[in-house]
DNA sequence: CTTGACCCTGGAGCGAGGTCCAGGGTTTAT
DNA sequence: ATAAACCCTGGACCTCGCTCCAGGGTCAAG
């Protein structure tokens, strides 16, 4: 057969073969060609989305969020300015997970410094961790 | 009444009142005190243990996750190698998706840039964003 | 002293994201 | 040429993380 089947992307992805028909139905990934005894057959390149979406779900973005990140893309016919706009947007949400995430292993940073320093810091210097703007009452 | 109704730490938390509750049944939240009429009482600190699991699910830890990170704390009684180690292995999950994320925002500043610039460049350059160790077969 | 805004418990229901059959056909290795 | 290992569809079922009652008590304002 040629094509990989429905069980080799899954495996070289690190998914369950249902989470990939499941995908397929939920529109993340195009319907496959099929072989004459009705067979899915893949190409490499479905390796490739299907690992992207496994890692972006790791990193917490839903379902819904990753059919909008594999939507941009650079295609004839569409309006440049608007995948721009779109990315640009998607830029400043990864951004601010950066921060946050940044401010978070800091406070971890200093909860294992604490730790290693004697005599008791805080109690509990994660609380801080996230503390931004929304003033405190 | 002294001390925080569940409706006022759950509104200034960012949060409805069900499920300020269901943390508690969750064990994120110990159980406040009572007032004789058994209505919760919460002191101020709820509002940051509450705003901290607020701000860490959006960063896409599970309720689990965040268990344990609140239970990172320098408690006297508690091995405090113990507590660094755990620190330390938060700490590298932290930076794994920190990696993550700047390398899926680079994508996306690429894709931005194929945009502006005239002639398509790559089809769908998000797919090579999270690309890393896992051999490609 | 009533009315409206809160609070309580217990339990059912819900959306997302899968996961798991049953019942049946196909491919491949020996 | 048969067993083991795959694949198919359709639909039921599951976990997580809430969310929403019902049925009843409490509190603050006017």
């Amino acid at each position: 057969m040629d094509g990989l089947t429905i069980g080799r992307v899954a495996r070289s992805a690190g998914l369950a073969i249902d989470t990939v028909r499941y995908y397929e139905r939920e529109g993340l990934l195009q319907k496959p060609a099929r072989t004459p005894s009705g067979y899915r057959q893949y190409s490499a390149d479905a390796v490739a989305r299907l690992r992207f979406i496994r890692q972006a779900k790791e990193l917490g973005f839903t379902l819904a969020e990753i059919r909008e990140l594999l939507a941009l893309k650079v295609a004839p016919g569409k309006s440049c300015a608007d995948v721009r706009a779109r990315a640009q947007a998607k830029i400043a949400d990864v951004e601010q997970r950066i921060a946050q995430l940044d401010r978070m292993k800091r406070a971890l940073v200093k909860l294992a410094a604490a730790c290693s320093g004697r005599g008791p810091t805080s109690e509990c210097p994660i609380l801080e961790a996230l503390e931004t703007r929304e003033s405190r009452k």
